[in-house]
DNA sequence: TTTCACTTTAGAATAATTATAAACTAGAAT
DNA sequence: ATTCTAGTTTATAATTATTCTAAAGTGAAA
């Protein structure tokens, strides 16, 4: 992803493309692979990578801002911290809790034969299925 | 479960029946349906229920006590607080985050397909589905 | 009944995240 | 270009969930 997308990408979702911003967003999605993150694990990249150290709240606002915008998804891990997917299609994840690590998993590898129906007056928002690795 | 059969369960996991834990297990495992709980609502309504206060700090520590003991589990959910359950048989969970209740799904109840390999020298310890619900 | 390792407890400490409010800035209006 | 302003960043304080600490309490073995 070019950096004349990026700036489109965050104009196109009513984001200022700010300095901040258009930097957090190019580490993120000028990658080929999906990328798993926690704003812990990015304030450290981001501050290994740049010269101009970006606040911490600021890194705050802009993962939950591109989390709104529909640019990353909010992946739920047993723990403390938040983890956070630069892949937004509807997809699945192992979990090695050995290394704290996520690895996605291609929708079409799970296939669900059996599901039950929703309770009372409430409807299936999606499914997600978390493999849960050892050693 | 009766309180005579809670001294067991509690003496068996080398757990001493003290006048609080003794509480805390009737009240969790004396009911007919699981119960899903964090360690704030379960505080609340041992607070409520009964006259001797409780330390919060000893029911983090009986919460963990039982969950080594393999009395509770420990459930994923997005967010902040850490949710346990008195289900410890393999199974699975709707989570509605409007109301933020976690409902059981029997294991029997979803049947998967097809699943993917775990990744280089890894096992699949178990797998856990979520059908996140909306109104 | 004494003893002691295990528990409980109140309060301090820690860690992740959110709130605050002042300083800054992208971009529209002049 | 310069001014203006709403949106943004920032440092710091506040909040929330959880864990730590160390002193006081207590089952139950001897």
């Amino acid at each position: 992803m070019k950096k004349i997308d990026i700036l489109k990408k965050l104009r196109s979702s009513g984001l200022r493309p700010t300095k901040q911003r258009v930097e957090i967003a190019k580490f993120l999605f000028e990658r080929e692979k999906t990328f798993h993150f926690t704003v812990e694990s990015l304030n450290k990249l981001l501050t290994k990578k740049s010269a101009s150290k970006i606040a911490l709240a600021t890194i705050y606002n802009t993962v939950h801002s591109f989390k709104t915008a529909g640019h990353l998804s909010e992946v739920e891990v047993r723990g403390n911290k938040t983890y956070f997917d630069t892949n937004v299609s509807n997809h699945h994840h192992f979990y090695d809790s050995e290394t704290a690590e996520l690895i996605d998993i291609d929708a079409n590898d799970i296939i669900i034969q059996k599901i039950p129906k929703a309770p009372n007056g409430k409807k299936i928002k999606n499914v997600e299925v978390f493999i849960n690795l050892k050693n």
